[in-house]
DNA sequence: TTGTATGCGTTATCAC
DNA sequence: GTGATAACGCATACAA
């Protein structure tokens, strides 16, 4: 494999010359220039960047740390990262932590084995202390779901206002008792999106009930099985909002099961717009989130603390959206 | 950031006696070991990859570079590459191509500057010519997509008796006159899929129809579009054949849409066997690949290639199955 | 405009 | 069992 001395002796120049070449540097010869470039073309040489990184002790490379590369919540924010990232010469790896703190570590690892310039944690399983940790040595920003207190900078949605607005959707079309279908983790999403559900149902004048908050862990079975309850229930709700699209298919497909009809028998709301969401019958109401500028966003957040030194922390709050479909609405 | 000349400092100890240390060599005395470890600890010390790498001319990186991440067909595979790589030592970089060429360009230039020590494509849009020429210099294996005759290993289906048995299936349950959505593309699996369809359609002493193969883009809105027009057809299809389970639940929709029933008026089946499909209204029947063993042979073959040099192409081919749901059968 | 020489952080060879 | 020291491939300060 061609180095740069083999290139060097072969345009009979010295290796800085060809150094020189690579890097554009303005301060070379044509003539120089040339004869680099033709034996570059000829030895096929590409620049080894392990020599050129550890040279530089910058690898341009950035971490993207997802739970679950398989779901779609988060493609469209992966596309974010990386049109921001290539934009400004990084590559990005994604990597699949699957919610596994030991996973989270390993590909951490790579981040102080300085092979990545940056990580970008799409939702954090370690602890604050930990976070905080890493987020003092090294360029980190949360992406959606983030650690309160981590002192860490993040880009995410105020979970709060778009659960609050998504509930209230519900009570305006005349539901009164609203099953919600949440998770059994502390993720500030979870935490605000409870907040959010109990304070509209309140708003309203109606009681708010324990009992209609069930926790399902994201996955369409859970919600499935937890509609099923919530249908089973002598005074049962007539709506179910959910903090997942996921889980609100699941309900779809439960209140189908049972013989009833969505929305007419009980509505669905879903939360994040995942691409399914248009596609399921009837297609789901949900919370939009902004997953492509959310995924930009966070890049850019991330670049800024590269560049200038990661002493200021900044948090983004970007903008939702009330997807209005046939879920809830004839 | 600490060095290993930091540590080596710190433990009276030469860097030699460090790096012993960090790599488990026995030949160190325990007094000297403890002393190091003792130093690597207070210091917080991890190894620069990137003087290792550089080094011992390796990475320990794989490539695993996807058309898209949000397909959830790919999770899975992903999952199976992430688990053989782990367990040998090697992390995996998932790269998102969006089958753009100059995408693919990009990340390939990461093995070619050495930051990746091998390559799994898992369905190239580059021509046959440059992906031989890469095969030849460095470490790849294609998974599920390959180009025939590219001179690299893969691991793959038989698309063409996958596609065969799924319209067999409908064939004995009474259907005809069977639409097919294809793609309008050059991959094996398309054409290996419309010919399967083609040898069942004639098996059964049908005629076949070239008309009755219409080419989508894999998205759910092809396969909506295409079956709508299906359904406008004076000799409507009974039943349609999609090479993707997005474009078969596209299909439904428009059945549904037009007032028909899934299975009774027209059957659908699709192929992948992603999640989505068993959450489906009518869960799709669908050719199932077994994605993980997908991924797991991949990077076991691309292992072999690292570690035995490159000579020995291989290929795999893995057993699919039907998966009888409700869209054919009620 | 060009070349020489140094060092980035490691590992590995060699001598002791 | 240990320590000098020479690479690995490159970028750059400095000298010319």
């Amino acid at each position: 494999m061609a180095t740069i001395r083999d290139v060097a002796l072969k345009a009979g120049v010295s290796v800085a010359t060809v150094s020189r070449v690579i890097n554009n540097s303005p301060s070379v010869s044509k003539h120089a220039r040339e004869n680099v470039l033709n034996a570059i073309k000829e030895l096929n040489y590409y620049p080894n960047l392990l020599g050129r990184n550890l040279r530089r002790s910058k690898t341009s490379m950035i971490l993207a740390l997802m739970p679950n590369v398989s779901n779609p919540f988060y493609a469209r924010i992966v596309k974010g990262i990386e049109d921001i990232g290539h934009k400004n010469g990084y590559s990005v790896m994604i990597c699949n932590t699957e919610s596994d703190i030991n996973r989270e570590k390993i590909y951490l690892e790579l981040l102080k084995n300085r092979l990545a310039d940056g990580v970008i944690f799409m939702a954090p399983v370690m602890n604050k202390d930990e976070l905080t940790a890493i987020g003092e040595s090294y360029p980190v920003v949360e992406c959606c779901e983030y650690i309160e207190g981590a002192g860490v900078s993040y880009v995410s949605i105020d979970n709060f206002a778009a659960a609050y607005k998504a509930v209230k959707h519900l009570i305006t079309l005349g539901h009164k008792r609203i099953g919600m279908i949440s998770a059994d983790n502390n993720f500030v999403s979870t935490i605000q999106r409870e907040a959010g559900y109990k304070k509209a149902i309140e708003d309203a004048g109606n009681v708010f009930d324990e009992g209609l908050i069930k926790k399902g862990d994201y996955s369409f079975k859970s919600g499935l099985r937890i509609s099923k309850q919530f249908l089973s229930l002598v005074d049962r709700p007539t709506a179910i909002f959910a903090i997942s699209d996921i889980m609100a298919i699941g309900a779809i497909r439960a209140i189908k099961e049972e013989g009833l009809k969505v929305p007419d028998d009980v509505a669905v709301v879903g939360f994040d717009d995942i691409s399914f969401a248009s596609m399921y019958d009837p297609m789901l109401t949900t919370i939009s989130q902004p997953k492509y500028d959310l995924g930009c966003y966070a890049m850019e957040l991330l670049l800024k603390q590269i560049k200038d030194g990661l002493k200021e922390r900044e948090n983004i709050i970007l903008e939702h959206e009330l997807i209005i479909r046939e879920s809830t609405v004839k």
